[in-house]
RNA sequence: CGGGAUGUAGCGCAGCCCGGUAGCGCACACGUCUGGGGGGCGUGGGGUCGCAAGUUCGAAUCUUGUCAUCCCGACCA
């Protein structure tokens, strides 16, 4: 099977599509806007999900489970939240189906069977997490709360697109719950560091750190601070947020403690998430017209040995050479497969691990073992070298360090030649419109000149950056003054 | 929800305008020569043409309806 991939000049979108289907990290399913994680897929996001978690228990976090369904009664609770997610929920308002008698084999939903009250299936826990806080919290002996969970959630989008947005996706979100406002503001900001570094140092993506307008703000926090990637098209993804809620869901939910005084307050909240739209940004961060480019810390497979034998005899020494190998490369906890099966020739099977971006590949033949030698390939530069099987573990070990920081340093001297001023409105539509990218420049502070920024241009404050740079200037749309710059950006 | 497109073999597509025995490439199976960048040759298997009505002697093809998916836009992590 030959797998053609469009090339990013030609068509961006069908670009990304192609890598994530034909790199076999996921498929279209049955159900519409819902996506199948194959195999692969799956195996990078387990690898993703693994650091996280390993992150999150290193900052005394705890993992734990709530339901998929939230009664109504429950999802409308806090205002702001319930509005936000309304017009994007599914509901449950049956629990059971009967033989349709007018139509044998079929099945119809049971009228009888209607739910007292609807069921929301968890577009984000919230309402269900405060909820139970409610019968946890009494004391201040009782805080803070610091779990997580590993979950999936439906958001009825109109569009979808492979991991970007698709109607059910898997993500992890974090609900803690503190005695003071001082607390809750430390764990979100703490939170947004841990993505940020973990999106850096393991994907290999840089981010910008910055916080939410109120617009863009997440539906019943107080601030949302988020981290902000720059993908290969020039357009933004956010790739995770970390809200600090006030005491909006406490108050909603009634949830108060006594403090050490004996006094009754309210509870301070904050919520976290990334989703498996990371792998997105993975994609789009990395990738070239050949296929994938896995950063080799979260990458599912390696290194990648193939042989290159004439007839079983050659395919037999070089089986043995190979062990010994793979022996050496697992001692040093790299993982690797060899493709040894006869159902695809060598030329196809480089093909086919450069598409799904395997950071190594090392072919051998008998020529090569005569000499002591193998042929080392890099997928992230497609450099291709003869190196010494004498000592392959540790030079295999520091080249996967070596791509990871490459990898890295390309994506953010993309990123950083990205970012450009705009003092004009003029300049500012030219930027978005010939460079894409980040623009920075400034903003009164009002929501209606970003909205009204937003419906000219399609570009949105992507954040403002923390520890931002203070200096007088003037609005790009308005003229009034301002204190700083903004980030913004066309995004996904 | 607005606009555009597509449903024919596992995948990618042609055939449809102008109705008359369902085709190509890849993949798959077997054999063989091969093997250092997506192999060659030979043989073979596989499809109620998305679904439902209608027109017709006859429908993949014409008509109507319907369902689904993808792309672009608005919305959104």
């Amino acid at each position: 099977m030959s797998k053609e991939l469009t090339t990013r000049a030609a068509d961006y979108s069908q670009w990304y599509n192609d890598l994530v289907i034909k790199g076999e990290l996921a498929d279209y399913s049955a159900v519409r806007g819902c996506m199948v994680i194959k195999p692969y897929g799956y195996a990078l996001w387990e690898n993703m999900r693994d650091q996280l978690d390993r992150m999150f228990k290193e900052t005394g976090h705890v993992n734990a489970y709530f339901p998929l369904f939230v009664p109504k009664s429950l999802f409308e609770a806090e205002e702001k939240n319930a509005e936000g997610f309304a017009k994007e929920c599914a509901i449950v308002t049956h629990y059971r189906l009967k033989n349709d008698p007018d139509n044998k084999g079929k099945l119809i939903v049971d009228p009888e069977a209607k739910l007292e009250e609807e069921l929301i299936i968890r577009p984000t826990s919230e309402a269900i997490i405060w909820n139970t806080y409610k019968g946890w919290i009494q004391s201040y002996r009782d805080l803070p709360i610091l779990i997580n969970q590993w979950a999936n959630v439906v958001r009825w989008e109109m569009r979808t697109r492979l991991f970007l947005r698709t109607a059910e996706f898997l993500w992890q979100e974090g609900h803690t719950a503190h005695a003071t406002k001082d607390e809750a503001v430390e764990e979100t900001k703490k939170m947004l560091e841990v993505y940020a570094e973990f999106v850096e140092n393991y994907m290999a993506v840089p981010v910008i750190k910055g916080v939410k307008t109120a617009n863009e703000r997440f539906a019943g926090a107080e601030e949302t601070y988020c981290i902000e990637a720059l993908m290969q098209d020039g357009k933004a993804l956010q790739a995770g947020t970390s809200h600090f809620l006030g005491q909006n869901f406490a108050k909603a939910f009634d949830v108060q403690f006594l403090n050490k005084e004996n006094k009754k307050e309210y509870v301070w909240a904050t919520s976290w998430g990334v989703s498996t739209r990371l792998i997105g940004a993975l994609i789009m961060a990395h990738s070239d017209d050949q296929g994938l480019i896995m950063p080799p810390k979260i990458a599912p497979l390696q290194v990648v040995i193939v042989p290159i034998y004439k007839g079983e005899e050659s395919k037999n020494v070089i089986d043995d050479k190979v062990a010994d190998i793979i022996k050496e490369l697992k001692a040093l906890g790299i993982s690797v497969k060899y493709d040894n099966s006869d159902n695809a020739r060598p030329g196809w099977k480089f093909a086919e691990y450069e598409l799904k971006g395997v950071p190594v590949r090392i072919a051998l033949g008998l020529r090569d073992i005569e000499n002591n030698v193998v042929e080392l390939a890099r997928r992230d530069t497609k450099e291709k070298k003869s190196v010494a099987i004498e000592g392959l573990g540790s030079y295999v070990k520091v080249l996967l360090e070596d791509i990871q920081q490459n990898i890295f340093n390309r994506a953010l001297a993309f990123r950083n030649e990205n970012i450009r001023e705009a003092n004009t409105w003029d300049e500012f539509v030219t930027l978005l419109d010939t460079k894409a990218g980040f623009v920075s420049a400034h903003w009164d502070g009002t929501s209606e000149a970003e909205e009204k920024i937003k419906e000219q241009t399609k570009a949105t404050i992507r954040c403002i950056p923390l520890n931002n740079k203070q200096e007088a200037g003037k609005c790009i749309l308005t003229g009034n003054p301002s204190t700083q710059r903004v980030l913004f950006a066309r995004a996904y």
